[in-house]
DNA sequence: CTAATTAGTCAACATGACTGACATAAATTC
DNA sequence: GAATTTATGTCAGTCATGTTGACTAATTAG
C-alpha cells in the first residue's frame, strides 16, 4: 500500500468504503427475511439465534450456547426461558454430569428452526448460484477472513464438518444448481 | 434441486447452514471490533452508521438517511442529536429548500468516522488479500446477491460511484496488494 | 391562501444487551 | 466427609436502539 500513487490510495478507500456499506445493507437485507416471519411467533433475532444453533447442535449445554453467542448469562437466560415456556425448547439434565442441562429443539422448535433455515438458505443458495462454481469457496474463505483469528477455529470445523470445502480447489461448495 | 439424489439434497442443507452461520459469526466479528472503539467515546453502533454515511455523503438530508437505514425517524433523531450536540456532526439549511436539514461532519466527526472507517476497511481489505483476485468481484456479488433484489439499485449505484466493478472480468476489485 | 413536504418533538413501549450480587445443585479436590 | 469449584439459574436495575402514534413548526408548491 505504501508504495502507490497517492490518487491511488484515495480510490481504493472509497472501493473499501462501498464494501464497509455493502457489508452492512447485506446484513440487513439477510436477516430482516427471517425476522419478519419470527414477528408472527413474537420472537427476535435473538431467539432466533438460541433456536437456531439448539436445533443443530442437539445437546449444546447453555456454556457451549454463551460461548457461542457472545453474550451475558442473563441475556440468554431470558430468550431461552421463553423459548421453553412456550414449547420450543426443551432442557435435560446431562448424563455424565447432571449439573448441566442439555438443550433440545422439541417438534415445534425443530419446525421453526426448519423453515428459519429454509428463508436463508434459499437466499443464499440463490446468491451463490449468481457467482462462479469456481469463485464460491473464494466468497466464503472472504466472510471467514473477516471473522477474529482467535474465533476462527470453531467456526472452521463446523464448516468442515458441515462438509464445506474453502481451500484452493474448483469444486463447487454446494450443488445448488447442478 | 429436485432431481437430486436424496442423500445429496441433505448434505447441501447442512453445508447452506454452516453458511448462515458463517454469516453471523462474520458479521459479528466485523462489527465487534469497531463497537469496541466506539464504547470510548459512549457511542453504539446506531451513531456510527449515522456518522458514517453523513461523513461519506456529505450534505444528506434527514430523509435520505432514513431510506438508507430502514429506521423511524425517531430512532434517528435520538442518536442524531447526541451526535450533534457533541460536536460531530452539523446540520445546515438547504440551499434550494430551506426545510431540508444538510447534514455534515464536523472536523471532530471527520477524525472519528475515519478512524472508524480504517478499522474496517483494514479487515476488509485483508479479507480479499486471502482470496484469489479474480474471485474478489464474485465474493462482493455474493454479498449483493443476498440483499433484497427492491433495495438493490442504490447499493449498486454507490459501489459503481466508488469505482467497483462486480461484472465478470478478471481485474482484482481493489488494489490492496500490487 | 391552502396543501403538501421536511423536519422535530413528546410520550409510551418492546427488545435485547449489560453489570453485579446471590442461590442451588452437583462434581471435584483435599 | 468437608471444602471448593463448576454449571446453571435468578433478582434487580440500567442502557441502547428499535417501535407507534400524535402533534408542531417552517417552508415550499399549487
Amino acid at each position: 500500500m505504501a508504495s502507490q500513487p497517492a490518487g491511488r490510495i484515495e480510490t481504493d478507500l472509497e472501493r473499501l468504503t462501498s464494501v464497509v456499506e455493502l457489508i452492512f445493507f447485506a446484513y440487513r437485507d439477510f436477516t430482516g427475511e427471517s425476522d419478519a416471519a419470527l414477528k408472527q411467533f413474537d420472537f427476535g433475532r435473538a431467539h432466533h439465534r438460541v433456536l437456531h444453533f439448539v436445533t443443530w447442535r442437539p445437546g449444546l449445554r447453555v456454556a457451549d450456547l454463551l460461548e457461542i453467542l457472545k453474550i451475558t448469562k442473563q441475556s440468554l437466560a431470558r430468550v431461552l426461558k421463553q423459548l421453553v415456556d412456550r414449547g420450543f425448547i426443551q432442557q435435560e439434565a446431562g448424563e455424565a454430569d447432571r449439573r448441566e442441562r442439555r438443550l433440545y429443539p422439541t417438534p415445534a422448535g425443530r419446525k421453526l428452526a426448519e423453515q428459519l433455515r429454509a428463508l436463508q438458505t434459499r437466499r443464499i443458495a440463490g446468491a451463490l448460484d449468481e457467482i462462479e462454481p469456481k469463485a464460491q469457496a473464494a466468497a466464503l474463505q472472504f466472510l471467514l477472513a473477516l471473522t477474529t483469528p482467535g474465533n476462527r477455529s470453531g467456526i472452521e470445523q463446523s464448516l468442515a464438518n458441515a462438509g464445506v470445502r474453502l481451500s484452493t480447489n474448483s469444486d463447487p461448495v454446494v450443488g445448488s444448481k447442478a
